[in-house]
DNA sequence: AAAATAGGTTCGTATATACGAACTGCAGAA
DNA sequence: TTCTGCAGTTCGTATATACGAACCTATTTT
């Protein structure tokens, strides 16, 4: 158990505060952070008070506390930074005005797809996603184009502890997701069969940026309304999206090294 | 320049250098931040480095801070409790197909309109207006929604340096805003007139949660694209959306008193 | 009504953080 | 090539934070 002797101990409490609390707002009190962090109420204290005092939690009736504006406006910094997200809002805008369906745009975080950006549906019927959210990337096709020039090796090293399931129809089998991963290489997009949410099929293609894929774009379809045509018309319209999409990227100021 | 004695000093520096790099990404290096805050560089490059190992921040190749994904997520959070917001989103693109002009949803935060939701208009040109991000409620339409039952020693309080112009057309003096604001209340709407984004008019009409204005909506019309008719359908939208984004608000679970 | 529980607050001292100063290493100027 | 400036890193000690324990207050249980 080796620490990083440069870490800084008080802020590693602020930042496991507003993580926990992120991930389960209103569900603890001071005195439960405490207990899940291991730490004395008096050191949490003065930390909780600080957050809510500057406006990064906020505490309701029963003393639970949650995400704040300022935590808001803070993480909200990082997608003004991307700043071709206004383009490739249109692209997805103008996808999802064509086939009627929801349309996202996501990189991949660890094994997660982090979503950056999501165009609903005009129809009633929508996905769950959220932007903002991470999901396993090897449950949805989103994902799987994110991992599109993983080998073997990287998804062990990404996956140690195996795939775990989403619904029952999520690919829990490395081989079987390697064997998609190739396939895929060959058509250039990856598809999805409720792997990741019930009742929605998925489509997706990956973006690259100087040959590397550094995100990717996707349809869901809700299984009543998949039809063949459908889907070939949401490849269509990916294809398109993806070529549009990569050519903004690889235009816009070299200096976003790290950003995508 | 009494300090409360509760805040913690470790977590306000990080509170301040999140919202510092949040506010101007790429801007600043280790350095400037300490001559920024008056801060040693020993003292803050802990925290720094903390921030960064944790991916709330990330270094691009000039040695500038910028916000990372983890602070993204944390902040997305603040969304996420926000459980009606999807029902709004639906509502907002709903409007957008019919009058093909972009929506938004949004709260008041000190004098502030703070833009949670916003739909696109299809059509090519937009307003540059970003979700997340803060604009003076009393330049907006929006924000003169959020304002609609201020008086004068209201808005004396939340603007006591006066009101500064965004464009040229931005009111500046209190006696007008409170003039509109009148009217507005028979009315049951505002409107802007190239007051925050030169060439584009906004109307807007306030949400009340237990008579109280909680948010507002508004949508944008460039002015080449404006009409009286436009004006007209437009207004009976907000009207539309109003009602009923104020049940889905008015039967809401009760406990998120602090939310909206 | 008393007791118990649970959330939060305060306090004095042990201890970890903060600070200034000195150092490294790199990039551009002289 | 040397010099200068700038970003970041390290170190020993002064000092502010962290901790356990005790306290407050409101709500629930007995």
């Amino acid at each position: 158990m080796e620490q990083d002797k440069n870490i800084h101990r008080s802020t590693s409490r602020v930042l496991d505060i507003l993580e926990l609390v992120a991930a389960n707002p209103s569900a603890y009190t001071l005195t439960d952070i405490c207990s899940i962090t291991n730490s004395p109420k008096s050191s949490l204290y003065p930390i909780l008070y600080t957050l809510t005092a500057r406006h990064f939690l906020t505490i309701d009736s029963n003393a639970h506390y949650r995400i704040d504006y300022s935590a808001y406006q803070v993480g909200n910094a990082y997608l003004t930074q991307l700043n071709f997200l206004d383009e490739v809002e249109k692209i997805l805008t103008n996808m999802t005005n064509i086939c009627l369906e929801t349309s996202h745009f996501a990189t991949l975080v660890d094994g997660d797809v982090l979503y950056l950006k999501k165009i609903d549906s005009p129809e009633f019927i929508r996905m769950t996603s959220r932007v903002g959210n991470r999901l396993p990337a090897y449950g949805t096709s989103l994902g799987k184009a994110l991992l599109m020039d993983y080998e073997m090796n990287d998804l062990k090293k990404l996956y140690p502890n195996g795939l775990k399931a989403l619904t029952p129809n999520t690919i829990t089998d490395l081989e079987i997701l390697l064997e998609q991963i190739h396939t895929a290489r060959i058509q250039g997009f990856t598809y999805e069969i409720e792997e990741s949410t019930q009742y929605i099929r998925c489509y997706a293609v990956p973006i690259r940026k100087n040959g590397r894929v550094t995100a990717a774009i996707s349809i869901a379809i809700p299984i009543f309304r998949f039809s063949e045509d459908k889907a070939s018309l949401v490849r269509t319209l990916l294809f398109d999206a993806k070529n549009k999409i990569e050519s903004i990227l690889n235009n816009v100021d070299t200096d976003i090294n790290g950003l995508l």
